[in-house]
DNA sequence: TCCTTCATGTAACCGGTTACATGATTGT
DNA sequence: ACAATCATGTAACCGGTTACATGAAGGA
């Protein structure tokens, strides 16, 4: 549904055509959402079959330029304010994170520090980004969003850069089982299997110290 | 392609069949990975089909245990130590913060105190939950990858907490415009329409002042 | 007996990706 | 003439969701 209220949005700010929006779901929205060309096409087909927007325009090569209607411009309104985000755990990182019990130390370590690397560069290009910009002076509505959507970018790389290390350092740091040796126990490998309630991160139950023995 | 490897990732711990690893994702990966019944059961056959996971013992109603084969572990091994998740950003919520600008400040202070609330009441869950936990003294490699996610989870909670707190300052903060008027400008507005580098998170360019004017 | 839990499966649908296809217009 | 850009579209596929369907086993 997002990809709908995600054209809506561009299109609140002015009328364009699919590929004017395509080039600025690039410029704009990249590290929000993204959308590929078919896809806007075709979402753009079905929202002017539902009246939430409309064709203003139509130019050279079969442009079509597509405006906001009036109950368009309410319905988008209406998820902004009020349309709580059902949200779906779903973070390919972490699931590898979750099951890095099964590498060594050492390559789990490394792995962790790459992580902190990418956050950090991350962070860096949003800085960068940052100070391209040059918002007035923040004292209006304008662009209000798109300056707390660019420190939530840059709050969150930041996190995850200081947790990536402080990862590294969980990995490395408390010596026991010195050995390299390869691990080949998942988080919850000694579960005693007995009904527990919810426990999301981990299985982690009472357990025997020694689950090898 | 994750699923495929959540469920090996649970089964590479013990064997077991579809049913207990619904349960299992429930309880363990919860706020890393979901999956759906019929999901699970056809990835199952997938992955059996390929060799990854194999049949080891039926049981009364059908039931039918899996294990890992040392060609899945090897398989499970690789994708944890070394493939790149390719990161696609889709945040519903960043969506809809992008948007902020469409509403009063007013409107827009409330959606964000309302998410700083949600941050904190999953903050406080899983702070709950990491007490209910005790983790051994944190000495082995076991339960690792469910710590370092439980503190990822942690961690990301409080940094919303303060983000979206710091976000309603800016948004009742900065005076300007002290009449609620509705605001009807998305973030790039007044974008001059020369051609700009890329500009993830606003478009905003070098502006006239007054785009009311 | 009857309810609950265990246990697996199918089918329709939806959002998104990739690849392919087409052609007009503009600038050099 | 030619290449680049503008501009839209279709079709096959994949991962995921919802809903429906079936039935065996175990406990009260």
């Amino acid at each position: 549904m997002s990809l709908r209220y995600a054209l809506m949005g561009l299109l609140a700010d002015r009328p364009a055509s699919g590929y004017d929006l395509l080039k600025r779901f690039g410029r704009s929205l990249d590290n929000v959402w993204t959308a590929s060309q078919s896809q806007v096409y075709g979402e753009l087909r079905h929202l002017a079959d539902s009246g939430a927007i409309e064709v203003v325009s139509e130019g050279p090569r079969g442009r079509k330029e597509y405006a906001l209607t009036p109950r368009g411009q309410a319905e988008l309104r209406e998820w902004v304010a009020h349309t709580e985000g059902g949200h779906s755990p779903r973070n390919a990182m972490l699931l590898q994170v979750f099951f890095l019990g099964l590498l060594a130390r050492d390559e789990a370590a490394e792995r962790l520090a790459r992580k902190a690397e990418e956050a950090a560069e991350q962070h860096a290009a949003l800085v960068v980004l940052q100070e391209s910009l040059d918002w007035g002076d923040g004292e209006n509505l304008i662009d209000l969003g798109g300056r707390l959507a660019l420190e939530y970018g840059l709050r969150l790389r930041a996190m995850e850069k200081d947790w990536a290390r402080w990862a590294v350092a969980q990995t490395t740091g408390p010596a026991g089982r010195a050995d390299g040796s390869r691990g080949a126990c998942p988080p919850d490998s000694t579960a005693t299997g007995f009904p527990t309630p919810e426990r999301p991160f981990g299985e982690g139950t009472p357990r025997t110290r020694d689950p090898f023995g």
